[in-house]
DNA sequence: TCTGGGGTCCTGCCTCCA
DNA sequence: TCTGTGGAGGCAGGACCC
């Protein structure tokens, strides 16, 4: 999915056409990402709507799009978008909602093909990734388009769904060059026409500029990335703040050192929920903190991690959004432990029963730890029971499905 | 139009401690 | 004992990504 810019005039010369494959010499960087991933994926399940526009998309009032294929998304469907104003711009769309499971089943697979040609693949999401293929070109005796090509074929051949390549000499070159490449095609960036791809396009297409850093540059009259490149470093530090003023004017000029990380750690774990109606009740808040809670302890379980500080998301009705963390002596795993904290952080927070409606609650625990290293920590914990307790349940979910144990307090109807 | 859910990173401010 | 300083870490909010 991600930021697909069309592929603008002029840029024809860096698509791979037939016999038409720009110099690729020196390319070490290739971005592969699925076409339209959720919706490509249902379809091989519904061949007979291909030609119709298709939207995958959860069923609830305030759900958003997950996925649009390319027939919904000539009427203006973009990922991301309210369902309801998708359904105003394509009234005749097929809606599919998400099926679970089978995204993660079919990345798997196609992330296997990568790893069987080079070691140094780094996921991005579930359906898109950098792979570093300087040593495999040396090893494969190929040159960087024919491996895409090889790529192109396996992905369509094995998963029955389509994706586009990106190649070029780094990272956010590759990423770009793949964007223009959709769908189902392949955009190679030489090295020595970095610059000459890079200059023409406008800042929104870098990476790290949203809406408001677009807003900003504009402002100060920098609309296309060469603009960028021509403005003094000191500038646009003053203008964005060191690091992404940094950032953006190393981009500019074609340098992004950022290596390809096979083994990303990760940083924190969360979940989240927005409600089908805006909540007064504490009460309901404190049961979906508990289930909140349930889920990120038996993710962390799962990955054997701990988190040392528990943090609190909660966006009212009017979309004030408010963050309230604390951190613990030491890491934990334990569901009862997590919302113990949260919800006395949810107290200090919104004291008042009902003062102001809530959106959306959210439990995150960051400072993760291997989860043996946190058990040191936490050997004094005083209901180490609870753990156990959990540790029982995880493995009555895994046999029975998620259902299958609850605490006795989230029985009650579903709020929404 | 009316805004999900999972994350990462950055900035500014505050507090604690040496 | 008081004051100033600078670094580290915690916290809150915001921007951004898919």
């Amino acid at each position: 999915m991600g930021r697909n810019a069309a592929l603008p005039d002029g840029f024809q010369r860096f698509r791979v056409e037939g016999r038409n494959v720009p110099d690729d010499t020196g390319c070490g960087m290739l971005h592969v990402d699925m076409d339209a991933f959720f919706a490509a994926v249902e379809l091989r399940t519904r061949p007979e709507l291909a030609d119709r526009p298709v939207i995958v998309a959860g069923t609830g009032p305030r759900s958003v799009v997950l996925s649009a294929n390319y027939p919904a998304r000539r009427y203006g469907v973009r990922s991301a978008m309210p369902v309801g104003a998708a359904r105003r711009l394509c009234p005749q769309a097929v809606h599919l909602p998400p099926t679970r499971g089978a995204y993660a089943e079919v990345s798997r697979g196609v992330l296997a093909i990568f790893r069987e040609l080079t070691p140094l693949v780094e996921p991005l999401s579930l359906d898109e990734a950098f792979l570093e293929v300087s040593g495999a070109l040396r090893r494969l005796r190929t040159t960087p388009a024919a491996l895409g090509a090889h790529i192109r074929e396996r992905v369509a051949a094995e998963h029955g769904i389509t994706c586009s390549v990106g190649v070029a000499g780094v990272k956010f070159v590759a990423k770009l060059a793949s964007g223009m490449a959709k769908p189902d095609g392949m955009v190679v960036v030489p090295v020595a026409r970095t610059l000459e791809f890079l200059h023409p396009l406008p800042v929104s297409a870098l990476w790290g500029v949203g809406a408001k850093t677009e807003q900003n540059l504009r402002r100060h009259g920098l609309d296309t990335i060469a603009d960028i490149a021509a403005t003094p470093l000191e500038r646009l530090r003053r203008m964005l703040g060191v690091a992404t003023g940094e950032h953006l004017h190393a981009l500019a000029h074609g340098r992004d050192q950022r290596p390809v990380v096979a083994q990303a750690e990760e940083k924190s774990i969360g979940a989240e929920h927005t409600f089908a109606a805006d909540q007064h009740d504490r009460a309901v808040l404190v049961r979906r903190l508990l289930l909140l809670s349930e889920r990120v302890a038996s993710t962390l379980r799962v990955k054997g991690l701990r988190g040392r500080t528990v943090s609190i998301k909660v966006r009212f009705g009017d979309f004030r959004t408010i963050t309230r963390a604390r951190t613990l002596p030491g890491a934990t795993d334990v569901a009862r432990e997590i919302h113990a904290v949260a919800v006395s952080l949810l107290e200090e927070a919104a004291p008042q029963d009902g003062a102001q409606p809530v959106r959306l609650i959210g439990v995150r625990l960051d400072g993760l730890t291997d989860g043996a290293a946190g058990e040191q920590l936490a050997f004094d914990a005083p209901e180490p029971r609870w753990r156990d307790a959990e540790v029982a349940a995880d493995v009555a979910r895994s046999r029975f499905g998620a259902a299958a144990v609850r605490p006795a307090s989230l029985l009650s109807p579903d709020e929404g």
